[in-house]
DNA sequence: GGTGGCACCCCGAGACTTAA
DNA sequence: TTAAGTCTCGGGGTGCCACC
């Protein structure tokens, strides 16, 4: 079908999303214009990157008001898209990924996620789409600080959205077979106001060797009182991994563009290496000579379920390295 | 069709507190 | 470290109207 055969229409299932470049776009502020370009192309049925700019107000009518689609049109121009004058007036010109992801200096593209198109519609659930966008990939541990990091948004706001949208939080708990004698501290991140104390002794002591849940102790406005160390909490949302073929033609342009995409990945900044899936992997990275600039902090290794203390908890098992090394 | 001015109202965002 | 709640203030979304 051609875009001449007939309007445009809204998709009913779901829109292609891109994490990297949603986490971006959130960053840089241009979470509108992020939304209306997953939109274009979700409208774009034929591909073709070419849609009339009356056909997708039409299609899209129900989603902007007049004014906010031509306001988000103008804001978004030369980033995600560009107009001109077809022999039926004002057409878009869609940019693909690979102008996208330059434009951002996004270094590498991980596999897309289908997102239903239903959280596109109201103003309420469309930033909120977008930080699951940029949430979905990640399956392990990540503190609300590196959520920051990487989107921009605070916590506050991280669980609003979270709630929005029906993204799914489930806590980590730190386990350890250090004796408890041997204590250690670590430094709020983001440079917080003090610093917390690990390993405390269970009351009734512990057998020495055996794995148990770390505990600390948490001073309240008029008592204090000792509580198994958490970890920062896993999301799950609703995405859907989908086809990566696309991506993977960018990640090639992107490659040549670069001369090399691996130099490119080594320059961006390092979120740090901090859980682990089991103990082989833990130790290449550890055993490997310094390779990039960083250090890896604190680490866990993933607990299988048939040995966690508890069933259905999630745990990690400190490494009992150093607080921090080099990788 | 496209844009600008204006006014209203909702919501985003930050600061702060309390609790576990 | 996470979670939840309150409060305040400013900005943005939106509708209406007018103009080109």
């Amino acid at each position: 079908m051609s875009y001449r055969e007939g309007a445009l229409s809204l998709p009913h299932g779901t829109v292609k999303t891109y994490p990297e470049i949603s986490r971006v776009a959130l960053r840089e502020g241009l979470h509108r214009e992020i939304a209306l370009w997953y939109a274009l192309r979700a409208i774009d049925k034929t591909g073709s990157g070419k849609v009339d700019v009356s056909e997708a107000r039409q299609a899209l009518k129900d989603i902007y008001p007049r004014r906010s689609f031509y306001r988000i049109l103008r804001s978004g121009k030369d980033i995600f898209w560009e107009t001109f004058e077809g022999k039926r007036g004002s057409r878009i010109r869609i940019f693909g990924l690979y102008p996208v992801t330059s434009y951002f200096g996004i270094p590498y593209l991980t596999r897309p996620y289908n997102m239903p198109f239903k959280m596109l519609k109201k103003t309420q659930t469309r930033k909120a789409l977008l930080y699951a966008s940029a949430l979905c990939h990640i399956k392990k541990p990540i503190s609300r600080l590196s959520i920051q990091d990487m989107t921009g948004i605070p916590p506050q706001k991280q669980r609003v959205l979270e709630k929005r949208v029906g993204i799914e939080k489930h806590p980590n708990f730190a386990m350890t077979r250090e004796p408890p004698k041997k204590r250690r501290t670590a430094v709020m991140e983001g440079g917080g106001p003090s610093h917390f104390e690990y390993n405390h002794e269970r009351p009734g002591g512990d057998p020495p060797g055996e794995k148990r849940p770390e505990l600390m102790i948490v001073k309240g406005k008029a008592k204090e009182w000792i509580k198994d160390r958490r970890l920062p909490n896993t999301y799950k949302t609703q995405a859907q991994p989908a086809g990566k073929s696309l991506a993977k033609k960018a990640n090639k342009r992107i490659k040549e563009a670069a001369k090399g995409l691996f130099m490119a990945r080594q320059q961006e900044p390092l979120f740090l290496i901090r859980f682990f899936n089991n103990n082989k992997k833990f130790e290449r990275v550890s055993r490997n000579t310094p390779k990039r600039e960083g250090t890896c902090d604190d680490p866990f290794i993933w607990v299988k379920p048939g040995d966690r203390l508890k069933r259905g908890r999630l745990e990690w098992e400190w490494t009992g390295v150093p607080k921090s090394f080099p990788i």
